[in-house]
DNA sequence: AGGTGTGAACACTTTCACAGCA
DNA sequence: TGCTGTGAAAGTGTTCACACCT
């Protein structure tokens, strides 16, 4: 009955890591589920990820209790309520703004399609890219962003456009509705609280490597 | 032997976020010094990020003090000292491995260039690009891997191919003396200690947006 | 046996709060 | 006063260990 005083979240939490790690079990009982497996432990889904059985174990049980002991886990039924998690279910409609290579290259990325993105928008800012067809879709200019992510129901939006225009980029699609944002910008994005940024810097990822390379971090 | 019972790391260790939030920083600073600034607080710092001062200071302190009580930081000071740090003060060898969608966008990101990141190698498995001339690089056979990361001295092995081959272009490259790899094939890569990877995994990243659309995870 | 689900212990990260210097 | 550098506290995430089920 109402007071809860230091604010517990109602449920338990599944942190950003726990997530991608479901996503990675997932994709192991689909290669598990074309091998013909029909059983699997939390063990043997460890070992696919570089994880424990345990971790496996604490992730899956965040969302119920889907192993028989003794046994394990039914493959494609964990496969099915991992879908359920993760919201793969229903399809999520994209819209990608900056037509870019870093653009381009997502929107030949098979993995995109395959999981349910259903890409229903590009937009840029380049007037001589405005109207090319991409596969069915047509070019748009940014400028129409708002009414693009409005009258189109995207659901996310995936931020390829060069670090000064990001920013922009994001408030209008807010303005528009949009509630998810995938960013490869190299700027760290403001918005209200309630919507998802998922930040892609690769420049850092090759930056972490350098520095392991220096061996600084190194034991001894 | 050796008994290092509960095995201490030997210096304060710097985590992966540590190192990706330093790169970060480098990046503010390059735009403060671009705009003129001298000095800047922590707590600027972290403003432009999302972080907090404290874990501004922190991060640094890591590494030493950078910093003058009552002042701040020396912006192109420590731009400098963020370079030596990340190892980005000399070049690195890079070899991509996969001359797809996902390596052509690679290829043509200008962050790699830019932080000294030098593409010396493309290698593919399709014969058809073979031999393909991309800028000054020849596209090489995948065949020839181990030899040309030798050879090359190369640093960095991008993995850019489909998560079957990944684990066998990995070896291969391990094998050739590489110590440090970008994956971005949806797969766990099992490499020796001492060596380095580092995933990207976009359908991940997407799951966990599709994800926090669902609100599951919201409070309430 | 074999393997799950989970509280408790542990390790790691972030935040707080403040002493100390310019 | 303003701001750094840093121990200590709080918070989070991971691993352990074991009761319990098949």
């Amino acid at each position: 009955m109402s007071a809860t005083p230091p604010s517990l979240p109602p449920s338990r939490r599944a942190s950003d890591s726990t997530v991608r790690r479901l996503s990675l079990y997932l994709r192991f009982l689909e290669d598990f589920q074309a091998e013909g497996r029909q059983t699997v432990s939390s063990r043997h889904l460890a070992s696919r990820g570089s994880t424990t059985a345990a971790q496996v174990r604490k992730d899956l049980s965040l969302f119920g209790s889907f192993g028989k002991r003794g046994l394990g886990y039914d493959v494609p039924q964990l496969a099915e309520r991992l879908r359920d998690i993760l919201g793969l279910a229903r399809p999520w409609r994209v819209a990608l703004v900056g037509a870019g290579r870093i653009g381009s290259a997502l929107f030949h990325y098979p993995g995109f399609q395959e999981r349910g993105f259903q890409l229903t928008a590009i937009l840029d800012v380049a007037t001589h890219r405005v109207g090319e067809s991409w596969g069915a879709i047509r070019v748009q200019h940014v400028a129409d962003l708002e009414t693009v992510v409005r009258d189109g129901q995207v659901d996310i939006v995936v931020v390829a456009v060069p670090g000064p225009a990001a920013q922009e980029v994001v408030d209008r699609a807010v303005a528009g509705g949009v509630k998810a944002f995938l960013n490869f910008a190299p700027v760290s994005l403001k918005v209200p609280s309630g919507v998802a940024v998922n930040n892609v810097n690769l420049a850092a990822e090759l930056e972490v490597l350098s520095f392991h390379l220096l061996g600084r971090d190194a034991r001894e």
